[in-house]
DNA sequence: GTCCGTTATATCTTTGCAAATATAGCGGTA
DNA sequence: TACCGCTATATTTGCAAAGATATAACGGAC
């Protein structure tokens, strides 16, 4: 019998969810592309989910997470800002060492 | 600005799911009360809810979690195994831990 | 001023999951 | 054998979250 502990981890600041992995997965996208609608399509969200879920993360942060531009060459974009990519990186750091730290537990189920 | 890392963890045997935090709640109060019927109602879930809820922890599970009887005096009735009791404990105690590593990590975000 | 690809937002539709409802069967007691 | 409280299971209903669709506005390039 294969045992396995999995984890979901988020982060929130002042009681609203600030980020989550899906959250930090559409920013590295963005980052990437630099354009939500891009960033939506290779995630295969729909483009209102993805502009929902950036809303709420430039809601709770405390600086812009990402910046977004209407119109222009290109049509306009989004870019992350220095803030997002810190935060995505410390999210990323904890959520390894949290995976690390359950499976150094699993043998305490293997062993009942 | 106050900051807080939350978590949900579970644990699958056979990429089954097998106890999470739901689960081992109304465990617990089965434990408490000897009977799904009356464990349900305290939780504020359906009869049926708690029944699928522990049908499926039964069936994850290489041995037996939760004995049920029916008919008899009282009308039959549910008991947590030794084994389940186990799970519990142990289940409770990693994700304690869980939570303690988490909050050991959140001055990573604060000093952001 | 027209074209383009993007952000931004409202509205309607779907659909998947939770809740509610109904019913059967069990076995000890008296 | 009638009763009781529980387990077990099917069926229906309701609803909120997700998805699809439509449209407006923006600003640089040409």
């Amino acid at each position: 019998m294969e045992y396995k502990i999995k984890s979901r981890i988020w982060i929130e600041a002042d009681n609203h969810v600030l980020l989550g992995e899906g959250r930090v997965r559409l920013l590295r996208t963005i980052n990437e592309t630099g354009s939500l609608t891009k960033a939506a399509k290779r995630l295969e969200m729909s483009y209102k989910k993805a502009w929902t879920l950036i809303d709420a993360v430039n809601k709770s942060a405390k600086k812009p997470v990402v910046i977004t531009s209407i119109g222009g060459q290109g049509g306009g974009g989004a870019k992350v800002t220095e803030h997002g990519l810190k935060l995505i990186q410390v999210f990323e750091e904890i959520n390894k060492n949290c995976w690390n730290h359950l499976d150094e537990q699993l043998d305490k189920i293997k062993t009942l």
